[in-house]
DNA sequence: AGTTCTTGCACCATCGATTGTGCAAACAAG
DNA sequence: CTTGTTTGCACAATCGATGGTGCAAGAACT
């Protein structure tokens, strides 16, 4: 349908009407009025008037004058996953109650393209931007950099700017050491039957992997190499490690690691074509948190990273007016198996 | 940091260094130089001159001159959810592909809020607006409609605009056919022992459960009406549902149908209370995809909604030039127990 | 009454890109 | 050499809001 709609009323339409100048209007309207003295009545019959119009400001208009837009970027891998889908509401709420807009993008965790997204987002003006699990935080700099945007990685630190991330070195530690523990009952774990998958080459999957190396060796005695399998991100790739073990092994590793949820999946495809009896000695860690996966058939147990936490130590960073480049780390939590948390959900209203 | 950023460099800019007039410069840089009969040699300096100071246009200007902005607008309920957090990853996809970009925004499932977004988006002037789980998909319309803006719903149908929905009728018969069967070998299910939990009065859940209802007489003879429990969407009230069941009966049904796995996540906090061994009769159908939820401790049937499919439909069907109000039914697929299908995630590339 | 403040607002340039229009210079036709 | 045509581009208005500056009318004061 051809949108029948009549053009937005404009600050020229309601100087018409009022018969004050445009420039007036917009003082009213935006909240200047007081510092440019106009009579409170003026005011009054402008704010009415805006009313029964329905007048909102044009943003793209406003913006190109005072080279602000009043968006506030979130750079994100992927939106499909609870991790960083919790990040984007959790962001959502805090640039809401800004008062700005929230703009949240995926980059891929592809190189090229962040910086290309990055470089889109500056094309609108964006005030602000948040860049979170960035493969390439420093490339994202420098594009805001030459744009003049202020901007901080979250989850995967940069060194030019403040980095809000987890405390992956205590996080591994605490899962490591959860895993180890637990099969204290049935019967003490060798070295070679703890084995971490997933992750690749940066700083959050280091991290978890030198926690992992220092509990296995300070509880276990030893470390070996062979242990560490970091598969990238990617569910498939998880699922061929697994295949390729077990076609090895005739098993799987009684201990897992496990560095996403992503790659948790992969470990699920690798079992939806092995009969479940196969897995009851099985205990799996998992480096984020997700309530299903907690009530699966064996114990899981999972780190739960502090959105809040970093969001807001985020936002707080980047109002700082001479901020360094150094890493703030946020301690994540430790969830026992059959654990089902409350989350951002929670605060939805539901009218019924 | 104060950013050092020198200015972006404009048209104006570009104009002095090549020595042409900045409508020259634009027709270059936007595409329409051959209409204006650029020589091709002049394009190429402005060309080269535009590459080497990184110019991009100022998409505020564009937007503001031309009336389009570029920004496509998606407004979901919540991102904190694999079904609607899938919305924005396909959507996204889909609007990169046009050479756009994706605003996602949520509304909290809140007909003010869902308004005064689509206001807050309208005002960025977004070029296009897919309203997707609204509450209340009509409000927002009359939005757009007064901005004359392109809209169309997803997930919950409106009367004003096309709809692009799942066939929650069929998906609801289907799920509660496969949870009936399942039953078949283990003891014949009888009607009050087979309920559904969770949805509330919007179209979706009332389809489902339509179909679940027609499907119960069918093949269970009977279909009484307190096996019919629409708590809402928050898990809280989920559980405190299964609680009070539970509390009255000493148990749970059989068979359940969980109208989501919002309300499923309710579910496993009224579990985390219990032991574990109470629950091995179950059988859940779950009118949502989840595969961590797919492999838990009872049979878990799923329903994966074409998420692709209603997102393509949508972009075919926002082009047409006199749409019809009318709904567009996807179909969703019924997913086994114990599997893990592939999703958006596994067009992710991996680089190692 | 004349001077100085204060009040209350209008005027206008500006942000950067788009686009309709106009017009010289180059070229072709007669 | 004159008249028409085409080529190649410059000019200027415009989108809507902002904010610096200027100025008339009224109040206050000597």
């Amino acid at each position: 349908m051809a949108s029948s709609g009549k053009k937005k009323a404009t600050i020229y339409d309601l100087s018409v009407l009022s018969g004050s100048s445009p420039s007036t209007v917009s003082a009213v309207l935006n909240g200047t009025w007081q510092k440019r003295r106009i009579k409170e009545s003026t005011a009054e019959l402008i704010r009415s008037l805006a009313e029964t119009h329905q007048y909102t400001a044009n943003r793209q208009a406003r913006g190109l004058r005072s080279s602000r837009s009043g968006l506030i970027g979130l750079l994100l891998p992927i939106h499909d996953n609870r991790y960083f889908s919790s990040m984007a509401q959790t962001f959502e709420a805090h640039v809401r109650s800004k008062g700005q807009c929230p703009i949240v993008v995926s980059a891929s965790r592809d190189p090229k393209e962040e910086r290309k997204t990055a470089e889109t987002l500056i094309s609108y003006s964006i005030d602000e931007l948040f860049i979170c699990g960035a493969t390439d935080p420093d490339g994202v700099h420098e594009v805001c950099e030459a744009a003049g945007l202020k901007h901080i990685n979250i989850d995967l630190p940069g060194t030019k700017v403040p980095s809000v991330i987890s405390d992956n070195y205590e996080g591994g530690r605490m899962l490591t050491e959860a895993i180890i523990r637990r099969f204290q009952a049935s019967g003490p774990l060798e070295p070679h039957e703890l084995y971490l998958f997933g992750g690749r080459d940066d700083h959050a999957s280091r991290e978890r992997i030198r926690g992992f190396r220092a509990v296995k060796n300070e509880l276990l005695g030893a470390d070996p190499d062979e242990c560490i399998q970091p598969t990238g991100y990617a569910p498939n790739n998880a699922r061929l490690a697994f295949e390729a073990f077990y076609g090895k092994h005739g098993k799987l590793p009684r201990g897992l690691f496990v560095n996403s949820s992503i790659n948790f999946e992969g470990l699920l495809r690798f079992m939806a074509g092995h009969p479940h009896e196969n897995f009851t000695d099985l205990v799996v860690g998992c480096y984020d948190y997700d309530p299903f996966a907690s009530f699966l058939p064996f114990p899981v147990i999972m780190i739960r990273q502090d959105v809040e936490g970093m969001i807001s130590k985020a936002f707080e960073v980047i109002e700082e007016a001479r901020p360094q480049p150094r890493i703030h780390l946020i301690q994540p939590e430790l969830v026992q198996p059959r654990t089902a948390l409350t989350g951002p959900l929670d605060a939805l209203k539901d009218i019924e």
